[in-house]
DNA sequence: GTGCTATGATACCGTTCGGTATCATACCAG
DNA sequence: CTGGTATGATACCGAACGGTATCATAGCAC
C-alpha cells in the first residue's frame, strides 16, 4: 500500500477541498448562489478564502462543478431505485416519481438546484449552463425511453408530461404551497393510464 | 378639468418613475433580481440613481412593487380570457391554459417572475415574498374553484395537478428544453378528462 | 413674475464582491 | 533530518453594491 493517509481515519477533518465544496453546496442550495459570497464559504468551512481558490479556479467552476456532482448523485439514486423493478418499465416509472415525491415532502427542501441554478444564471456562457442543460436533456431522454418500454405510442409527449410534473413539483415548494407536490405521484400514473389505454 | 398635464401628451417621455419601473421590470425579469444593480436600471432608464431613490423606498420594495404589477396584470388577462366562457368552467381552464402556452411559446419568455423570485429570494421576511405566495395561493384557489364548477369530484386534487403542470411548464422553458412546455395543454386535458370521467 | 415639484448631476458613504500576493506553519514521505 | 505539499492568516486590489446628501435646473401652476 503506497498511502494509507486518506482512507480509515476518523476524528480527523476532512481537507479543506472537501469543507469547501460541501459548504458552498449547502450554501447555494439553501440561500441561492448570488446570494453566496465566497467569503462566508470559506468562513462557514473553517477556512480561509486562498483554500477556496487554491482548489477551484473561481466561484463560477465552483458552482458548475457543484452541479456536475449533484448530476452524478441524482443519476445514482435514480438508478438505485429503478434497478430494483428490471424489466418494468411502468413501475421504474413510478420508482422515479416515489423518490421526487419523497425529496419534495422533504421540509429543508428547496426545489431542484438545477432548475434554481438556471433561474439565477442568466449568462448563456456560465460553465454551470452545459451542466444544467445536459442533465435536464437526459432526464426528458430516460423518461421518454422508459415511457416507450411502457408500451406508450407517444413515447414521447407522454415523457414531457411527466417531465412538466416533475419540474413543477420541485418548484411548487419553494411557493408557499406545499400541496400540490403531494399529488405529483397521482399526476403522474393518471397521465400514463391515460397513454397506455390509448395504446391497446 | 384640473390637470390635463399627464393625458394625451405624445412625445413626451414618460415620468422618471415610470421609465424606473418599466425598465427595472425588464432587467428583472431576463436578467433576474441580484444580477441587476440600482445604477444600472437608472441608466438603462436614461435617468439617475437618486430618481430610482426618490420614487422607490429600497430596491427590495422596487421588486415588490414589480411583482404586485404583474399579479393585477395576471389577473387581468386570465379574466380577460376565461370570460369569455361565462357558466363553462371547463372551456375557463382551457382557456387559461391555452394564455399559459401562448406565453410559453414566446422565445423571450423566462418563466414565471413570481416563482424566479422565489427562487432568488431566500430571506422570509423580503417585501416581496408575500407576494409571490398570496398569489400563487390564489391560483391554487381559483383552479380548484374551476375544477369544482367543471364537476370534478376531487377538484381539489385535480386543481393542484394543474397547478403543476402551470409551474412545469414556466420553468422548463429556462432549462434549455423547450419541448415540454408544448404539450402542457394536452396534459391538462388529459387529466381533466380523468377526472371528470371519474365524477359520473 | 413667484413659487413648488420633478428631475438631473455628481460626489460621497461604508460594505461587500470576486480574486490575488505574501508569509508562516504544520504535516507527512523519503 | 529534509523537503515538498497543504493549509492558515492577513493584507490588499479595483470594482460594484445599496443608499444618501447636495446643488442646479427645467417646467408648470398660480
Amino acid at each position: 500500500m503506497k498511502s494509507m493517509a486518506t482512507k480509515k481515519q476518523r476524528k480527523v477533518r476532512p481537507s479543506a477541498r472537501k469543507r469547501i465544496f460541501d459548504t458552498a453546496a449547502d450554501l447555494f442550495y439553501r440561500k441561492g448562489i448570488r446570494a453566496v459570497g465566497v467569503e462566508s464559504i470559506a468562513a462557514e468551512a473553517d477556512t480561509t478564502k486562498m483554500s477556496l481558490y487554491r482548489n477551484f479556479p473561481s466561484k463560477d467552476e465552483l458552482v458548475a462543478e457543484w452541479l456536475r456532482d449533484h448530476d452524478v448523485k441524482f443519476w445514482q439514486a435514480w438508478d438505485a431505485m429503478t434497478q430494483k423493478y428490471p424489466g418494468e418499465a411502468r413501475k421504474q416509472l413510478q420508482a422515479a416519481f416515489a423518490l421526487l415525491a419523497k425529496h419534495v415532502s422533504d421540509p429543508g427542501a428547496r426545489g431542484c438546484p438545477m432548475a434554481n441554478a438556471a433561474v439565477e444564471i442568466t449568462e448563456k456562457d456560465h460553465p454551470a449552463r452545459k451542466v444544467i442543460e445536459a442533465h435536464k436533456a437526459k432526464l426528458r431522454a430516460r423518461l421518454a425511453k422508459l415511457c416507450e418500454l411502457a408500451g406508450a405510442r407517444e413515447f414521447g409527449v407522454l415523457a414531457d408530461q411527466l417531465f412538466l410534473l416533475m419540474e413543477g413539483a420541485q418548484v411548487s415548494i419553494i411557493l408557499g404551497v406545499r400541496g400540490p407536490a403531494r399529488n405529483v405521484a397521482r399526476a403522474a400514473d393518471a397521465l400514463i393510464d391515460v397513454h397506455l389505454q390509448a395504446a391497446r
